[in-house]
RNA sequence: GCGGCUGUAGUCUAGUUUGGUCUAGGACGUCAGCCUGCCACGCUGGUGACCCGGGUUCAAAUCCCGGCAGCCGCACCA
C-alpha cells in the first residue's frame, strides 16, 4: 500500500505493477514506441522476455508438436481479403455499433435488437447497417440508459485493414488468427506429410487486431504472438488413441448447463467421466484440454489456479460449435483467457473450397473395398412408348429421379404409383440390384484446435514465479523456462579470482549453457541481482577454488550452498537442467 | 470511444495550491574505482527527468488549450 499523489486515496501496489516495474528495469517487457509517447495494444519483449517467452513456446513445440508428430508452418500476416471472406472473418469480425446521441453512450446494435426487438442473432447477423437503423426505428428502440435515440450504426471492423502493393483495390488485411494460413495451405500440407489423418499443424507468430481499448499490458495487445494448432480428424473416427494416458487427470470444469443457472461452480472430474458425460464433445478436444492443464502447469501455475470455462454459443466465434477457454487466475484481473479450445468442424475448409473452388476433401481407402448394393430401376422402354407417346422420355426421366425403394413399394402396395400426373404401372419397370466397388470415401476433415496466447502465457508465468523473499525479489522460474541459467562469480575481484571465474564461465558456455559472469558490487548484491531475473545457480570462485578445484554453487529457491569440483559441472549441470537431479545432489553442503 | 483522476531520471519521489536562486532536490538502481573471505555493507566519483505540441507571461515543472499515455468506471474483447 501506499498513498497516491492526492493523499486522500490508498493505492495498493498489486502484483502486475511490481511485475511491470521489475520487467521494465531488467528487461522483460514494457510499452513500445515510449519516445514518441506511446501506443497502446502494443508491447517489447526485451533481451531476458524474449529469451523466456521463446522458451515457453519451444515447451509447447515440445509438448504438443514433437510428442505427437504434429508438424509446424510459418505463413505470412498480410492476408488478401478473400482468404477472409471465405472465413468468415469479412463479415463476422466486426461490430455494429450505435451511439446514443443524448448520453454518448455506445451499444452492440445487434444486441440492443436481440433484446429490445426479440430478434435472434441469425436475424440480425444478416442485417445491413441501413436495415439494423430501419429496425431500430420500426422497434422504437431507445438508449437503455437514457433512453435518447441512436445516430447512425457503424460497424468497428476489428481486423487491421490495408492495401497489398500501389493498387488500392488490392485489399488485404492483418491476420487476426494465424489458423488461416493453415486452412488455405492444407491440400498441399496433407500431401506433404503423407497423407494421415489425424494429423496437426501448428503456426506461432504474430497476429493482429484493432481492439477498441487494449488497457491490460501484456494481456490485452493489438499485436501479439498466437499459437495456433489446427487439427485435423476424420468426424467418423473421433476418437483419441491417447485418451487412455490422460484419462485420470482431473480437469476443472465450468459448464454453460450451470453458468446458465448463474452458478459459477466449478465441478472437478477425470477426463474419461468428461467425455463419457459429453460434456466435451470431441475426445480430442479433451486430451488436448489435459495436455494444456499440464503444459500450464510446468510454466508454474497450480491446478487450482486453473480452470475450463465452456463458452456459451453468443460468445463463441463464428466457427466454434463448442469451445472453452483455459483461464488462469491473476492477481489484478482475476480468472484471465490464456487459451481456447474450439471445435471448429469443416466449418474453414468448406469456406475454402466454396470461395476457391479448390477441392480440400481427402480421400480415405477402404480396408476392403467396399461392394454397395444398390437397388436401380430401369424402365422398360417399349411398354411405355405406346402409353405416353411423345412424353415418353420426360416419364423415364422421372422415374429415373425417383427413390427406387419407394416406388417400388408404392407398386407392389397400390399397384401403381403417380409421378406428377403420370400413373406409373408394374409392367412399364423392372427393378435391378446393381452392385458397384467403392475403393474409398472422400470427405472434409473436422478441425479442432487449441489456441494459446503466447504474451499471456509469458506474463502468467512471470506472475507465477513472482515471490518476495526478505524484502527482496526472486522469479522462481521452472527451470526450462529461464532466460539465464547460470552466473559465473568471483567471490572478489583480486588474487586471480576473476581470470579463474571468467574461464569457468567460458567452459559452460561452450558446454551449452547461457551463462553470465559478474564481478560488479559485493557477492550478495549480486546473488540478489540473478535471483531478481530468475537465475537458478550462482557459481562462485573463491580461494578454495584455487587449492583444489571446486566452486560453490548457491541455489535461488533456499540461498544454500554446495560445493563441487570444476570438472565435474557440466555433467551435473546437465543433469540439474533436465529435473535428474536436485541442487541438493549437486556437490557435498556447505554449513552457513 | 465516452466520463473522472493522473503524467518530474531506470524506479520511488520533493517541488505545482501562491509562476521567479529549480542551474529541478533526495533515495534506490546503474556505471567507474576503492573496499569486500558468501547474501542488496561502506567510501569517492560519474550517469540520468519536468509526456508531446501550442498558448498566456518579462518569466512556465507550476496557469490555459490540444494530443498521447496510464489508472478507475461505462462500452468492447472471436
Amino acid at each position: 500500500m501506499r498513498f497516491s499523489r492526492d493523499g486522500l486515496t490508498l493505492k495498493t501496489v498489486d502484483k502486475y505493477e511490481k511485475i511491470s516495474e521489475l520487467a521494465r528495469r531488467r528487461g522483460f517487457f514494457w510499452p513500445s514506441y515510449e519516445i514518441y509517447g506511446g501506443v497502446s495494444g502494443f508491447i517489447n519483449w526485451g533481451p531476458l522476455g524474449s529469451i523466456m517467452k521463446r522458451k515457453i513456446e519451444d515447451k509447447f513445440r515440445n509438448e504438443f508438436l514433437h510428442k505427437l508428430g504434429l508438424y509446424e508452418l510459418e505463413s505470412p500476416i498480410i492476408t488478401p481479403e478473400r482468404v477472409f471472406i471465405a472465413s468468415g472473418h469479412v463479415k463476422s469480425f466486426k461490430e455494429p455499433m450505435v451511439e446514443c446521441t443524448n448520453c454518448k453512450k455506445r451499444f452492440r446494435a445487434d444486441h440492443l435488437l436481440q433484446e429490445y426487438a426479440k430478434m435472434s442473432s441469425q436475424e440480425t447477423d444478416r442485417l445491413q447497417l441501413n436495415e439494423i437503423q430501419a429496425c431500430i426505428e420500426k422497434n422504437g428502440v431507445k438508449c437503455p440508459e437514457c433512453g435518447g435515440n441512436f445516430g447512425q450504426p457503424e460497424y468497428f471492423l476489428t481486423m487491421f485493414k490495408t492495401a497489398i502493393g500501389p493498387y488500392s483495390d488490392a485489399v488485404g488485411y492483418g491476420r487476426p488468427e494465424a489458423a488461416q494460413g493453415i486452412f488455405v495451405e492444407f491440400k498441399r500440407l496433407y500431401e506433404q506429410t503423407r497423407e494421415k489423418l489425424p494429423i496437426g499443424f501448428a503456426t506461432i507468430g504474430h497476429a493482429l487486431r484493432n481492439e477498441i481499448s487494449p488497457r491490460q499490458g501484456p494481456i490485452r495487445l493489438r499485436e501479439f504472438t498466437i499459437i495456433d494448432l489446427e487439427f485435423f480428424i476424420d468426424p467418423e473416427h473421433p476418437e483419441c488413441p491417447y485418451l487412455e494416458n490422460v484419462e485420470n487427470e482431473v480437469l476443472r470444469l465450468l459448464l454453460t448447463k450451470d453458468r446458465v443457472k448463474g452458478e459459477n461452480q466449478i465441478i472437478e472430474v477425470s477426463v474419461k467421466e468428461a467425455v463419457s458425460k459429453k460434456y466435451i464433445m470431441t475426445e480430442w478436444q479433451a486430451y488436448f484440454m489435459a495436455l494444456s492443464k499440464r503444459f500450464i502447469i510446468e510454466i508454474g501455475v497450480p491446478e487450482d489456479k486453473q480452470r475450463f470455462i465452456e463458452k456459451f454459443a453468443w460468445e463463441r466465434a463464428h466457427y466454434s460449435v463448442q469451445g472453452f477457454d483455459q483461464e488462469v487466475y491473476l492477481d489484478r484481473w482475476g480468472w484471465t483467457e490464456v487459451s481456447g479450445f474450439n471445435y471448429r468442424t469443416d466449418y474453414d475448409l468448406k469456406g475454402h473450397m466454396q470461395e476457391s473452388g479448390v477441392d480440400m476433401t481427402v480421400f480415405k481407402p477402404y480396408k476392403i473395398k467396399k461392394v454397395v448394393k444398390e437397388l436401380v430401376v430401369k424402365p422398360i422402354h417399349s411398354e411405355m412408348g405406346p402409353v405416353f407417346k411423345e412424353e415418353t422420355s420426360k416419364v423415364i426421366g422421372l422415374l429415373l429421379k425417383a427413390d427406387p425403394k419407394k416406388l417400388q413399394n408404392a407398386l407392389k402396395d397400390q399397384g401403381f404409383c403417380m409421378l406428377e400426373n403420370f400413373k406409373i404401372l408394374p409392367n412399364y419397370v423392372s427393378f435391378i440390384e446393381k452392385k458397384t466397388e467403392e475403393s474409398g470415401r472422400k470427405f472434409i476433415p473436422h478441425v479442432i484446435e487449441p489456441s494459446f496466447g503466447s504474451d499471456r502465457l509469458a506474463y502468467v508465468a512471470l506472475e507465477y514465479a513472482y515471490s518476495e523473499r526478505k524484502g527482496r525479489t526472486v522469479l522462481n522460474f521452472p527451470l526450462d523456462i529461464v532466460p539465464l541459467q547460470l552466473a559465473v562469480l568471483p567471490l572478489v575481484n583480486k588474487d586471480g579470482l576473476p581470470e579463474k571465474a571468467k574461464n569457468l564461465c567460458a567452459l559452460l558456455a561452450k558446454e551449452g549453457f547461457s551463462v553470465e559472469y559478474d564481478n560488479g558490487g559485493s557477492i550478495g548484491r549480486r546473488y540478489a541481482r540473478f535471483d531478481e531475473i530468475g537465475t537458478p545457480l550462482c557459481i562462485t570462485v573463491d580461494y578454495q577454488t584455487i587449492e583444489n578445484e571446486t566452486v560453490t554453487i548457491r541455489d535461488r529457491e533456499s540461498w544454500k550452498q554446495v560445493r563441487a569440483k570444476i570438472d565435474d559441472l557440466p555433467k551435473l549441470l546437465h543433469d540439474f537442467f533436465q529435473n535428474k537431479l536436485t541442487f541438493s545432489n549437486l556437490g557435498s553442503p556447505i554449513k552457513s
